[in-house]
DNA sequence: TCTTGTTGTAATGTCAATCATTACAATGCT
DNA sequence: AGCATTGTAATGATTGACATTACAACAAGA
């Protein structure tokens, strides 16, 4: 299975926020245009990002702000936040393994410690990485569109 | 989402395979009776094993053994082998943002090189974890229950 | 205070993947 | 030939993802 697109969702929610909060009041039908998502989902989103405390959604009026300077999120911040993976574990184990095989009663202290370091190289990489590191592409990238505009 | 219990399953097979087949002819039906799952799943995974070139399964007669050194077997073989994730992308994109938004037409161009890299550690520490690491353990577990056969 | 634009959320539906299960043809020993 | 086993198709239950409709709660401006 995939790490579902809520997490790309959210990423590029962020760099929506960024690069037009100071322009337009980004809301979530300015969101779902962009993406190209339902604005439900895009809400359900913002839900669950305002309930890790990373940004703020304006009831009523509308509108959405980050709530810290963005080299103080990271990529596992917001994985966090979505919800990719059911419980944290990274890894879906068979249910019930026999009981009555010395394998089968000893499969999960043989392997815990390994899919653990496994789901930890992936957690620290997605520590590594912050919203400020994206956004020095994501300026990058559209700088060069507009010394290019109509480049295709 | 999860990686699939077939990750878990195919290392579970790896281990029974290797504390059993001297002794007992591994069947699909006993790998079943081991991990609990039923036998056609467990075939399913089989012959993604034999598909990969891991093991060998012999038909009509029933029986499975290892094609290589447990320690020329890494997890990143068996990820690769089970499918777990589809067209090896780890992160699922939105399919669609638009073209019309500047951030839209180039999310893809700001993240992929970090989602690959978030992937690549993913892949790089299942790739140092072998079935030979896995032997060394499960010897461990399986040694400490001989010595206190009825400890619970 | 009424209107307007928006958020939060429930309800429902479609689709795809996982895993279970039944069934059976094909296979290769004995 | 008989037998245990593999390979595989077909069907079903369950679950998560995402889309969509609907509407109450909310905040601000007219």
């Amino acid at each position: 299975m995939q790490i579902s697109s809520r997490f790309t969702l959210a990423v590029h929610i962020f760099v929506c926020i960024d690069t037009f909060g100071s322009e337009y009041k980004v809301t979530s039908d300015f969101l779902a245009g962009s993406t190209n998502v339902n604005p439900v989902i895009i809400r359900k989103i913002l839900s669950q990002l305002k309930g890790a405390g990373l940004i703020e959604v304006a009831r009523g009026t509308g509108g959405t702000t980050v709530t810290r300077p963005l080299d103080k999120i990271t990529f596992f911040d917001i994985y966090n936040a979505v919800e990719c993976v059911e419980r944290g574990e990274l890894f879906h184990f068979h249910e019930n393994p026999s009981a009555n095989c010395p394998v089968g009663r000893n499969i999960h202290h043989i392997l815990d410690d390994k899919l653990f370091r496994v789901q930890s190289a992936l957690e620290k990489e997605l520590d590594s990485i912050t919203l400020a590191d994206v956004k020095q592409d994501a300026e990058k990238y559209l700088r060069e569109e507009n010394i290019y505009p109509n480049a295709f």
